[in-house]
DNA sequence: CGAAGCTTTGACCTTGATCAATACGAGTGG
DNA sequence: CCACTCGTATTGATCAAGGTCAAAGCTTCG
């Protein structure tokens, strides 16, 4: 295994704060781990074992109801923590972390939480702005969920994919990951036959182009009206 | 204004490890308020200056749609901390905490925060662990909304009030804070028609009997199968 | 080429929202 | 004490959003 290399972790949120040699030794304990796409890298119930910090590829944290259906209750983005239990005294995983494409990440044992929290000025500090900002946009899907139409949902999840891996293409903005019609219906709680008719309109209306497993926004303030931020 | 008494904080979770000179100082630093029913200790928006813990009352904390509809995110009951945005990097509270009936509570100021997890072994830890499970929480309520049916989610509703605030009184478990069927809905994206409606059924099977802001279960197994935990 | 996964589209039906009317209880002021 | 009002609750009638059922087409891949 090579070394991994310390500009990896240079502008990530919990380790913007510390020195060089500090980052080495956190590099030093961590475990390099390669993920094809669609595999799960923890599943719902398991006990916390590790930590895990997301370099490439994409993560939809999932889970399941006893009668089958599955939900997506949060994607991860390059350069974010994930299976954070450890951080808010949980011992088993709440949710299963899928792979939506090919993923790398660095995994640290449980154990290492609280010596990064103790050794690392601003570490816990950062890291519990992130879980503010998870606890702040599942408050936001509550929210939606019960007061806004499917439409406006949707519209919704498209423009969070959009805004948390959107690249810039010609002729509009592309969701970085793969995503099915079924998955933004597990996003919405809604059904792949609602979610295509709905792009379908839009796609004649020039809000969006879609291939398979492919969403390109061409009207991005199109899609805001559409999502009911008040117009 | 009168000494407050030790024994307040005895059994609560984050100060359940501390000794009786530490519990002595926080009180000492905690300023004592009262609240009638139905007002705003916090609303969304406002800076977050001060956290606090419930000692007797309960509270919705709310959140309001650009349109004007408010949905309840979640209730405390005593002896809980609510307005804790310090502990997870907020500097706006997400949502307002009102009052559904008459309350005390402590505050103390935001800067505490960090003193008190410095100073007093296993606070931040256990503040955590109910950060967890309001996350959890809140997990829950989204796979709820996005797959099952209102009349579910107003059963479940019920159900985690009565486990929540429930007092077992003859014939039944009582919910222990005033709840309207606007209320109701309010948790569950409903209307308070269908509330009624649901809530006059239930009634006549003698699941529940209801009175003016006030129900009482009295078949709370019935509830559970209702509630769709997977019978 | 067949199979599996993704997408589209039409027809139909159920859930629960909306509209509307009425009633009841509790607090307030005359 | 009564009249009034406001917040709460009930119940019926109607309607539409969107789920369900069904069928078929298109890609990609082994």
């Amino acid at each position: 295994m090579h070394k991994l290399d310390e500009s990896l972790l240079a502008g990530i949120p919990p380790f913007r704060k510390l020195e060089r040699a500090q980052i080495r030794e956190i590099l030093d304990a961590a475990q390099a781990l390669r993920f094809d796409g669609g595999v799960a890298v923890f599943s719902e119930g398991m006990p916390v074992e590790r930590f895990f910090l997301l370099l490439d590829g994409h993560i939809r944290v999932v889970r399941t109801t006893p009668g089958g259906e599955q939900i997506i209750a949060l994607h991860i983005s390059p350069g974010q923590l994930f299976g954070i239990g450890a951080a808010i005294g949980r011992t088993t995983y709440p949710a299963t972390a899928m792979t939506a494409d090919d993923c790398v990440a660095l995994a640290w044992p449980n154990r290492l939480w609280p010596v990064f929290v103790e050794n690392y000025e601003g570490f816990a500090t950062e890291t519990y702005k992130v879980v503010g900002e998870r606890v702040g946009e599942m408050n936001n899907r509550i929210v939606e969920m019960a007061t806004q139409q499917v439409e406006q949902r949707i519209a919704n999840a498209i423009l969070r994919l959009v805004t948390q891996t959107g690249r810039k293409v010609e002729g509009g903005i592309e969701i970085g990951m793969p995503i099915t019609r079924q998955n933004l219906s597990d996003m919405t709680g809604s059904t792949l036959h609602t979610v295509s008719r709905l792009l379908s309109g839009w796609e004649r209306d020039g809000i969006v182009l879609s291939e398979r497993r492919k969403i390109t926004v061409t009207a991005p303030h199109r899609l805001v009206m559409l999502s009911g931020a008040a117009g």
